[in-house]
This record gives structure tokens, sequence and C-alpha cells, in this order.
DNA sequence: TTAATCACAGACAATTAGACTCTTTGATTA
DNA sequence: TAATCAAAGAGTCTAATTGTCTGTGATTAA
């Protein structure tokens, strides 16, 4: 029960390239070395947050990672969701539907997930 | 990132538990039967709970477990950092101290953690 | 008192998830 | 056109999860 090293990886890029402020895009090189990491790993990671459209690749000489527009809006929920998956934390398997453990742990989770929603990386600049 | 089996097993023995109006002890094959795992692996779990006095183990025939004084003030949160520990679920690898990432999970864990005081088994009978 | 029942401990095994690396491919542009 | 870059796939290593098997010693019902 933890969240992944991905997403920490995850959150810090975005910090990273919010903090940039020039549109230039920034090289996986880059954001690898300052978190002390492969870039091939980093790439991986950073492909899911393009998938969802969170950021821009820029492929070429001089390529890189760029901001989306209206990155100012993501929060760190959407940002956890790219990287962990949606599913809820808590399963649960012998009892029936309408298990009464499971209402109670759902309804943690969403109060974790409103104050994840609350967030966003513009808030940190 | 999810919750692990064993604490779906641990909340589930101690809601059978507390359902269970008499004093007497329940069995391991009893509790273990019904969430269909071993009784050797659910001992393991339900040893865990003991150790943090949160139940009773009763040896010799027509043994088991039985609820602890005071069972009724145990929470959900009590129940699964017996389980799976008190860390925290996030942890911030490269940037310094007082990382400002850090600062919302925990956060936001916080208010998972605060929801999960609220409720105990006692709660759900 | 003896045999059954139980908790408990330790060693072991299987499976899965996490955390990567290596290599190739294909796009873009200096 | 050669360098630089993202992207994708396969493969590896480790640790955690999820168990099982076996043995030991305590307790008690018969």
């Amino acid at each position: 029960m933890k969240f992944s090293k991905a997403t920490n990886y995850a959150l810090h890029s975005m910090l990273h390239l919010a903090a940039t402020k020039s549109n230039t895009p920034v090289g996986v090189q880059v954001l690898a070395k300052k978190q002390d990491i492969s870039p091939t790993y980093l790439s991986k990671i950073l492909t899911k947050l393009a998938k969802e459209g969170m950021i821009n690749s820029v492929s070429g000489a001089n390529g890189g990672y760029t901001l989306s527009h209206g990155w100012e809006s993501i929060s760190f929920l959407d940002i956890i969701h790219a990287i962990e998956g949606k599913s809820s934390l808590f399963a649960c398997y012998n009892h029936g539907p309408g298990c009464p453990i499971q209402k109670v742990m759902l309804n943690s989770e969403v109060k974790m997930e409103e104050e994840l929603k609350k967030y966003t990386i513009a808030d940190l600049i």
C-alpha cells in the first residue's frame, strides 16, 4: 500500500515543466538527470502523461516535452490516475455485494481523492 | 497502490467476531472457511491483531479467538495499521526536505486517515 | 491420562507487481 | 544526411504478496 515511484517521478516532471517559463521543450535527458533515473525509463512514464493529453511530446533535434494547453487545471488526482490507474484501493473478496466494510473503505478513499482533486501543479509555482 | 488482501481478511475476521454475540472463542478453521483461505495463513494475520491487543487467542480444545476488552473503540485505521504498518503512502526521492509535492500528498493521506479513524467495527453491527 | 484441538513459529514456494535496462524503430530538424 | 529525439517492445532483477507445509508446545474435553 504505497504510491509507486513512477507517480513520484511523474509529479516532479510536471513540476519541472511548469517551473520552466519558456515554451521550448525540455528533453527527457534533462528531466531524468535531475531525478537521477534513466531517460528511457522516464520516457515511458511521460508517455503515459502524453497519452492522457497532459503534456506534448516534440520529436526531432532539440525536442522534448512541453505542458499541454490548459495544464493549469490538471489536478494531482489526474496525474496519479494516469500513472496508477483509476481502480479503487480496496476490494472485498468473500462478502457479497453491499459489503459494509467496503462502503467505509471507499468512503475514506473518496475523502483523499477530493483533496487530491483540489490541488494542481500550478498551485506550487 | 492497493490495500492488501490480508487487510481484507483482518477486517472481515473482526466483523465476524463482533457479530458473534456469545463470548465463546471462534476457531481459526471457522473464520478461514468462511473467507475461503487456509487456516494457517489466516492464523498469521490474526496473530498480528493479537499482538496489538485487539483480539485474544484461546489455546486448547474449543479454543480460538475472541475480541479483546474495549474492542468497540478499535477503528478501521487501527486494524489497517496493524496489518499494513504505519508508514506514509508517499515518499519524495529527489527533492530535498520541504518538498511541496509531498506536502500535498501527506495532507491528502491525512484526510483519508481521519475518515478511517471515525469508523469502528462496532458501527457495522 | 491421553488424544484431540488449538495457537504459534519457521521454512519454504509460487505468483505478482515494481522498477528498471537494452535495443530497435521511426519521426523530425538543424 | 546525420544527429537528436520520442516511442515501443522485450526482457531482467528484486521485493512484496500470498500463500502452504511441517513441527512444537499448550490446553482441555473425554
